[in-house]
DNA sequence: CGGTACGATGCAAGCGCTTGCACGTTCAGC
DNA sequence: GCTGAACGTGCAAGCGCTTGCATCGTACCG
């Protein structure tokens, strides 16, 4: 019988079993120790109270908390962060590991974070999402101690996983060249709090190689920065109001590129026959609403970050530390050929 | 000096400040027991240490683990369960607790929740957050010994904080009537996996009860179900194929909102000319597509759940255990007036 | 100037597990 | 039948904190 009020312990277990607690932690850890029959009984006990086993007590005697942690930065209801939660947890639940959410929202929190280090002693393995750390910062983060895994971003010498943003971004602007494009403008979205996007600049930069590739010379490469994700009017404005404006338009994300889909929209004007529209990302609604874009497979790169980081904390050698994920241009229905321009 | 490898412990701290641990625990944790020098010398000697006091060990010399769960139902990347992410690490830092998220995806990982009870002495607390539990799952729940917060969903005797769905529905369907529309359907998401969306019939309710009110046949009541976020074009076909299409269609979620309407845009169509369109939510993209929407303030209802958490998990007693948070009409550009049925 | 009270600190007993080691049993091999 | 594996189980020492209680000064009171 366990203590009335307060929860079952492995103590309890171990009477109602009648073994004693080491049996017990051997037999629910699936230990070849323990006999077929003895584990049996040991089982049936626990279920029989509700017996879970107590994460930080077991912790505390082990060392592996079970844990493993996820910094974030920006908000977490965007497409990306949802889905790198999403796919970092479903890894880990078959591995009965816990996630834990550490997410910095702004300059302040930023700074708190690497000095106290939350995450210190608390996590098996911590998973850094997407944003640009400085040295120092990465610096600090060895001090935690545990393995790190960052996700699209790469630093020599640590664990990664990434997306090509560079040859995504080329690709996708390829594809617009293909299509006969030649005054093509890049969306960048700044972000009011610098150093949290890793990836735009590097977008912009396969940006500027297709480009060139394409021989269009540096000044002709047009990029307009987005300051909001609602700036999608603003954007439009900047870019037709120009003496020869582009015939596309690339935006460094789906957010970003429905915005300005929806801009369009409302000057009554049409993608893709009055101006052709690539996103990046794949996001949930690109599909439902036709627009074109470079997918990249974000849950898939965050599983592959997720086991990677179970490899490590469980202090097994992974097979490759580095992983890049390919990216693919999907054309959908904001993108066409640039010469008809007749409709209205 | 820390022990070579590993991190400083208390005991390093403790040494360094030339104090015992009791004190040090005491001076990190605020106690006034410790005189104000001693404190500062504590202070200091952990900063030099780079110490964190370790979780695991705290937990469980206190009881308190310093954490809360998070269990949601369905995928993680959408708007809603993202925002509630969001505002519930948010309310959560400042007291210095972690977010552990627990995610349900399917019928056979719910079973394996609620037999195995993963986050059971494992949690001060549980959020769950808007899925329909069944009354056995509810009673399982209990046992888990944790205070219990319902996010939009309501159960007897359990503090919860909620909107009211059927209000919301009820008054975005009587903006609607108040634009003179009379032949209005409404749009219920249905599930693959039931159970999770709890809101849905509420929902339905709202607007049969609107429907009423303004003196609609119930079989005048198009009620037409939706089984997928991107089933845009069959609803509209559904929808525009009766022999008296409705001049108006409120979906229970802004993303099927915004399904429906890139398949009125299309469809060649025009809302809200050709048709009126109501969303459910105000999702992150309604206002950039210009979407009219019952506004659901999500990140307000989670940060009170979050909140009444802390306070449960402390063991105080809340103000209150019951909250209902208001929705808002947001009329945009998808809603109009039924009258001009003229534009092409 | 002894007694008392109080503020500051240390002692030590856990919290509920894990795990190295010791301790039977059982059984095969010789 | 005796020895030694091999197997299954229990013992007990932690893991790194928290916290009730004891202790020690010091200040204050009468």
């Amino acid at each position: 019988m366990p203590t009335s009020d307060s929860h079952a312990s492995m103590a309890d277990v171990a009477r109602r079993a009648g073994v004693s607690v080491a049996t017990v932690s051997r037999a629910l850890h699936g230990s070849p120790l323990v006999s077929v029959e003895t584990a049996a009984r040991v089982t049936a006990a626990a279920e029989e109270l509700s017996f879970a086993i107590s994460r930080v007590a077991s912790g505390l005697a082990s060392g592996r908390l079970g844990r493993i942690g996820l910094l974030l930065g920006g908000p977490l209801h965007g497409w990306f962060n949802g889905t790198v939660i999403d796919a970092v947890h479903d890894r880990l639940t078959p591995a009965d590991v816990e996630l834990t959410i550490f997410r910095i929202r702004d300059r302040a929190e930023r700074d708190v974070f690497f000095t106290r280090l939350p995450a210190r002693r608390n996590v098996d393995a911590l998973i850094v999402a997407s944003f640009a750390l400085t040295g120092a910062e990465h610096t600090r983060l060895q001090t935690l101690g545990v393995p790190l895994v960052y996700l699209n971003q790469r630093v020599r010498g640590v664990p990664s996983v990434a997306i090509d943003d560079v040859a995504g971004a080329r690709d996708g602007v390829r594809g617009l060249l293909g299509l006969g494009h030649r005054r093509i403008a890049f969306v960048r979205s700044v972000q009011r709090n610098p150093g949290f996007r890793y990836s735009a600049d590097r977008r912009v930069e396969g940006f500027r190689s297709a480009m060139a590739e394409a021989g269009v010379a540096e000044r002709d490469q047009l990029v307009v920065d987005a300051h909001d994700l609602d700036a999608g009017d603003e954007v439009l404005a900047t870019v037709l109001t120009r003496s020869e404006p582009p015939t596309a338009v690339a935006a460094d994300s789906d957010e970003l590129a429905i915005g300005i889909l929806a801009a369009v929209v409302r000057a009554g004007l049409r993608a893709p026959d009055d101006l052709s529209l690539l996103g990046f990302d794949d996001h949930a609604l690109a599909g439902r609403l036709g627009l074109s874009t470079v997918a990249q497979p974000a849950a898939l790169t965050a599983g592959e970050a997720a086991d990677l980081a179970l490899t490590l904390a469980a202090g097994r050698v992974p097979a490759r530390r580095t992983i890049v994920v390919p990216t693919r241009l999907i054309l959908r229905r904001t993108t066409g050929p640039v010469a008809p321009r007749a409709a209205a």
